[in-house]
DNA sequence: CGACCAATGTAGATCGATCTTATAGTAGAT
DNA sequence: ATCTACTATAAGATCGATCTACATTGGTCG
């Protein structure tokens, strides 16, 4: 069954296809009388806008690439939710690709939103990432933002302000009394870099702060194999940091599971805030990143390239906010037996 | 600056433009010698295919659309992951759009897939869906497959078997000596209903069952409430079944707060076995329904309509699976003082 | 030797919109 | 009456690929 088209329906009202062209579009250059005939004419035929075949003649395709590791992040979820939210206001309509931290995935998805011609693209780049992965995006001058990690360069870029997030976590652990910390979880990636500078910041001289080289996926299983490693390595600090929420609430179970009390015995925090770190056992203590003005503030920046304004690298960090929980504000330190 | 197109590739290699185009699609037709002259000027001339004109010509766009409500509760996040791993593998990209249970975004956001000639939709349809709100779809025969909600209709659906998975916990509560239990949360929807009444056949008829009008978001701030609702109308079960783990884990927070143990005073349990579940504290009890499987059989069902299958109704249920944890693994009959 | 075939390559129409340019028709100014 | 200005509409080129139908070549076979 072949396709109702704007000829069949400017032949149906009796106008050109131009005309009937304008009407769709809303143009205030027809008059209302033939406007509305046209219209008429498009609910009787059923016509259905075809944006691909006007994609081919515009420059603009009316869509954009939303482009990130994975979702077993909450955080990520309530970015996109608030991207999708701001960019479909605009009449956009997002493709997505997840990279899962592969750097062929990653070259894959990109080329395949380039090839589908996206007018923008919001990427957190793969692990590895370097400027030259995203030549498919230059060489077809799509306008892109990075989010999370940054690269570097002197790309668009939207994120918390990790170091401060760092600092005010290590400043309420030092104040609670904590004397020896230890920081674990995540990717070696440049977000967690600044959180623990921060943290260093933050703690001070007078706490001893452990960095073992523990890393691990975003999970809660991941969290709990991290602290299992660094109780088994003897560490037994007076405060756990986890690098994020997912983490933390791993450490949080492995803790109760080896008979300390996360939040009394022991103090515990992460970072980013998700929604659920709230609703934890006890209350999880962390510092906000702002998963939804990132994402407002992704779509803000890249809505603002599209409008043919000149990239000018540009930051944005997002100013985080320190939650106080249970998880931290009823551990007490231990009477110095003196 | 113009677009490097085939034209450009095929003179550069001295062929037609016919020619080139079977090069990039990597049709056999062309001798291996033409072919790799193609291929060189490509590389020379940094040609970028167009799928958005290639749409125009074919009937395909390698591009699918993925709408739900939101990702507020880590089911969809685990569900959307598994769903785009496989369309991925076949060459398809993604759109994706949430409807916030919002029948007019849910509209916008199928047009707007429809003028961009999505091959086909998978859809978890918001409340209030009807039939006739899939009119757009089904107008320009897009391959549909709903998921998780049904609409009683004979359209594809993939959802777990909630009745089995209300049942399997309802036995597991009554094998416990649980007595009276509670079901709080949730929307009004077809897997509600499933689940509360796979629930009352599983517990059976000694079991005292309160199904309050108690209806929540999928949040844990949605669960706090709820249960505070229930105990707040004087109910004090033996057990507490939330309509998800999202659900659940809020309560569970709630009844904390309100001096109870969950797990030792009052069994909980949730549904879904969202990764997350076993990372509380203590661990969630749940009945998994498979979010990983639910979206792969997405893409399957879907994929397969594609192929020029006709789209025979056809309903996949999967199996779901109860997941014994703490929060109900530790709870014992008071006893009885006889 | 002519018919037939397989392998390879090409010309030109086509998909469905938008864009540029042109042309009636009308009104107002001089 | 003529010219300018403007409005409303139309004709036809165009975007960049794919598809159909056909042409060319060289080889095989009866």
């Amino acid at each position: 069954m072949p396709r109702v088209t704007l000829l069949d329906v400017s032949r149906h009202a009796g106008v050109s296809r131009a005309t009937a062209s304008l009407v769709v579009r809303g143009s205030p250059r027809v008059a209302p009388t033939t406007a509305a005939r046209v219209r008429e004419a498009i609910v009787e035929l059923g016509y259905v806008y075809d944006r691909a075949a006007a994609n081919l003649r515009q420059s603009r395709s009316m869509t954009l690439g939303l482009v990130m590791t994975d979702l077993s992040n909450p955080f990520f979820a309530e970015l996109t939710m608030a991207f999708e939210h701001d960019v479909h206001e605009q009449g956009y309509t997002l493709f997505i690709g997840y990279t899962r931290d592969d750097l062929d995935r990653q070259a894959r998805t990109l080329s395949a939103m380039v090839e589908r011609r996206v007018d923008g693209v919001c990427l957190l780049p793969a692990l590895g990432t370097t400027e030259a992965s995203l030549a498919p995006l230059d060489s077809q001058h799509v306008p892109t933002v990075l989010f999370t990690r940054h690269l570097g360069g002197g790309r668009p870029y939207v994120g918390a302000d990790n170091v401060s997030a760092g600092r005010m976590l290590g400043e309420h652990l030092r104040s609670l009394g904590v004397r020896h910390l230890a920081f674990v979880g995540g990717q070696e990636t440049s977000s967690r870099r600044e959180r623990v500078e921060g943290l260093l910041a933050g703690a001070g001289d007078d706490v001893r702060i452990d960095l073992p080289p523990i890393y691990s996926p975003s999970s809660t299983v991941g969290g709990a194999q991290a602290v299992s490693q660094l109780l088994d390595a003897g560490i037994l600090p007076d405060a756990v940091v986890a690098y994020n929420d997912v983490i933390a609430m791993g450490v949080n179970v492995a803790l109760w599971e080896r008979g300390l009390e996360p939040g009394r015995s022991i103090a515990l925090a992460g970072f980013d805030d998700i929604r659920i770190a709230a609703g934890q056992v006890p209350g999880l203590t962390t510092v906000a990143t702002r998963s939804e003005e990132v994402g407002r503030s992704c779509a803000e920046l890249l809505l603002g390239y599209l409008g043919g304004e000149p990239p000018a690298p540009r930051t944005v960090l997002e100013e985080p906010e320190l939650r106080i929980r249970a998880s931290t504000g009823l551990w007490r330190p231990r009477m110095e037996t003196s």
